[in-house]
DNA sequence: TAAAATGCTCGACGATATCGACCGGCGTCT
DNA sequence: AGACGCCGGTCGATATCGTCGAGCATTTTA
């Protein structure tokens, strides 16, 4: 599926997309436009599922970020999810299994706005919120090779 | 902090990185060495930290995540972070505050594999694990202006 | 075995990023 | 109030880069 040149490919534009197709090519050995081919097919087959820039919250005056797992009160599921989706401060939703319907990650400014953002579901959703200490682990991909 | 058009320009980078500056400036309506400028600094604030791919899981034969909330036993603390850190399945984890210490986002070929994967902090930390069924927001950043 | 498809390299051309020089507005200091 | 210096902008030239077409080798298929 993915070949050993493809996976160097990844693993250097997962660090940093934005280096030169020359460049890129010389750290695998090939030609750029193969390389260029290549990427083409990584983004055709759905591997690459875009191009982006990683924004840090904290820069932007995130201060603090919390994991809430929503449970909604009967009947009101789909108000909650709504409700969710449409509160900008929520940079992630998970519908999960088991008695906490939703996880979410919210970015708060600063701690004393969590009570005002909380309270537009509170009616409607049970939650329990957990203040993000420290990220061992920041976000990255699963292992490339097919293991 | 941020003025308008920094933040036209960081919803544009966000949506496609791969787009010239030449592109990016007539989006804006400035000079290209103008726009350089400006995303060079976006950098050096760290607002930006950094341009990248977006990899999709299911691409790679990841077909589930489950997010994975971990106690670990009296005693065991350093060594199931570090235990965690080390799996590469884990995608993300976050140390909260609560009865959870741990908040992690777990990719899975599939559901046989999930008992092999928590066997491994199993004698270490008490888990509670719940599959993802749907993502009813993709990871976003907050929102960018100041409010 | 022959034909076709795949994946690569090479060279040329058009597009792009970058650099230096220059300009205008604004805040500050005398 | 006026002059100075700084910040952020434009413009044009140059070097770099990505893309395209042609051609070649290897592997797969009929």
């Amino acid at each position: 599926m993915l070949d050993d040149i493809d996976r160097r490919l990844l693993e250097i534009l997962i660090k940093d997309a934005r280096i030169s197709l020359k460049e890129l090519a010389a750290q695998v050995g090939l030609s750029s436009p193969s390389v260029s081919e290549r990427v083409r097919r990584l983004e055709e087959r759905g591997v690459i599922r875009g191009f982006t820039v990683e924004v840090d919250p904290q820069a932007l005056g995130y201060q603090l970020q919390a994991i809430v797992r929503i449970r909604p009160l009967p009947g009101k599921l789909h108000i909650v999810q709504k409700l969710i989706e449409e509160m900008p401060e929520f940079g992630e939703c998970d519908k999960v299994t088991g008695d906490d319907c939703f996880v979410a990650r919210l970015y708060i400014r600063s701690i004393d706005r969590l009570d005002g953002i909380l309270d537009r579901i509170a009616d409607k959703a049970e939650t329990s919120t957990a203040i993000v200490k420290s990220k061992p682990i920041e976000r990255r991909p699963p292992p490339l090779s097919p293991s």
